[in-house]
Parts: structure tokens; sequence; C-alpha cells
DNA sequence: ATAAATGCAAATCGTTTGCAACGGA
DNA sequence: TCCGTTGCAAACGATTTGCATTTAT
């Protein structure tokens, strides 16, 4: 599915479809949430499959381009990527004790950014809301 | 008020408040809002005042760490900081047609804060909201 | 006098880019 | 064949850091 989209997206551009592109889709795919351009790389070289850093981000910006994942963040160690294709939009709770991401997803939320945008005529096309905080876990760690 | 209070900081730690170092915070106070440090800088040097790029840069942390001020976001360009102290909590929405900044407070968001941290077991320490689209101006330009 | 702060230039780090070699169509 | 893509290494831009010099206390 989002194979065919990506290689829809490459050919109206006429661009191609080559093997570092199909390894750099399915690895961003095995992801299923949070990922950096290091790691991916770092995942491709371990399968024993190859491409480039460069590869890397040159891909990363077409699935970006194509939709097929998004930018979410960027922290002191680099860009945070999210593969959201097909997925509902959804919020994040970040740990500043252990790091870790929890989504979720707020109906509230979504009326509360209409409601906004409608009180400061600004026309909304998307949000971010991020939660800092210590998950339930960490909360018990002495600190 | 701000410059007792980054000089009290200084003190404890048992750092010096420098020419530079005040000259740094007296352009930081100046924004009343978002800044980076490039334009800081060079705000300094159009004074007539000096301070290197490394002082603004290691001033600024000084500043976040007393909490004067905060890191707002990364972004391609850099940092963006804000001068927050005393400043109610407040979001953002952020044109992407122009870059302009709107700041608003939404007393609605903070409790949809609480009651979504309260059911999922964490704590939350702060969090930002970010609305992306067309502020009011650039809806009517053409696209 | 002494330890801290400065400015500079070099170092870092994530990311991008120029270019010659390579490879799908 | 033709043109897009690759990998490499150099280039970049924001930020940090090492070091010799200056300066606040």
């Amino acid at each position: 599915m989002e194979k065919k989209i990506f290689i829809g997206f490459l050919k109206d551009k006429g661009q191609r479809f080559t093997k570092e592109r199909a390894a750099i889709l399915q690895k961003t795919l095995s992801y299923h949430g949070h990922f950096d351009p290091e790691s991916l790389y770092l995942k491709i070289r371990e399968t024993g499959l190859k491409a480039s850093r460069a590869s890397v981000y040159r891909t990363l910006n077409l699935l970006c381009e194509c939709g097929l994942i998004d930018k979410v963040r960027k922290t002191e160690h680099g860009t945070i990527y999210e593969y959201t294709f097909g997925h509902k939009h959804h919020d994040h709770m970040l740990c500043i004790m252990c790091g870790n991401t929890i989504e979720f997803c707020s109906e509230d939320l979504e009326r509360l950014h209409e409601g906004l945008c409608t009180k400061q005529n600004f026309r909304g096309v998307n949000h971010t809301f991020e939660i800092r905080g210590y998950c339930k876990k960490c909360q018990k760690k002495r600190r």
C-alpha cells in the first residue's frame, strides 16, 4: 500500500524506485512510530541492506513530501520523524526522565483546536501538543 | 527585577555579572517575546555594545537555567527563545506563510492538560501547543 | 591576586550538496 | 543510451569548546 503510493509519487515526478529507496521505505515502515535518521541508517546496515546516510536523508525528505511520514520535532540530537500514513492524528506525552513517548488521541483537543482558531480568525491546518513530565514508571524512581 | 534575579543566581554559583552579560540581559528583556541568538547578537552590536556570539550563547544558557527565558522550539534556522519571566503561560499559533506568531491563553487547554495527565497516570510538568496554519492577513493573499 | 569570563578560531554534529561513477528505464 | 541516483567527501550552519588573554572581585 505505502509502497504503491511512494512509487506512484516518484513516477509522477519522473523519479525512480531504487533498491536504496526500497530499503529505506521498508525500514521506515517497520517503526510504526517515531525514529530518527541515524537509527534508521544503522538499522539498514544491520540488516545487510545498503544505503548511505546521504540517501537516507534524501529519501526521508521525499517520504515527507508525499505524506507518508512527518517531521515531529527537532531535538538537540536531530530531527524526530514519525510514520503517520493512515494513522489517526494523535499527540504526545514525553517523559523527561526516560525519554519515552506516550501517544494519545483527544477529541476534546481537536474541538479546542477548532474553537481557538475560530476565535482568532486563524485558519488552522494542523497542530502539535506535547506534554512533558514523568511517566508512570519514572514517577516511582527517586529523583 | 530580572537583573536582580540574574545577579543573585550568578552570585549563588560564584559567577560574575560582567558588562557582556548585562548587555545580553538588557537586550533579551527588550524583546518582550520571541527571539533567536543571532538577532540578539546583531542587536547588541547595533547598539554599540559588545559581546561575542560565544558569550551570547553562553549567557542564554545561563538565563534558561535561572528561568528568565525558555527555549520555545528548534527550527531549521536555529533555536527560538522566549522571554517568559512573570509571563502567564500561553501557547502559539504559527503562520506557515509569513512566519508570524500569535500568542494565546486558554483555560480550557490547561484543564485538558490536567485531565489527560490524570487519565494516563502521567505527571505533567508543562506543555507546548502549537497550531500551524494561515493568519488572518495571509488567508487573503493568493496561494 | 586569583579565578572566572571573554573573544577567537577550531571543533562538533546533524544535514545538505557537488561530483564522478553507477544503474534503471 | 539517457538521465536520475548513489556514495563519498567536502560544505554548511548553528552551537560549543579549548585556550591564551582580560577582568571582576
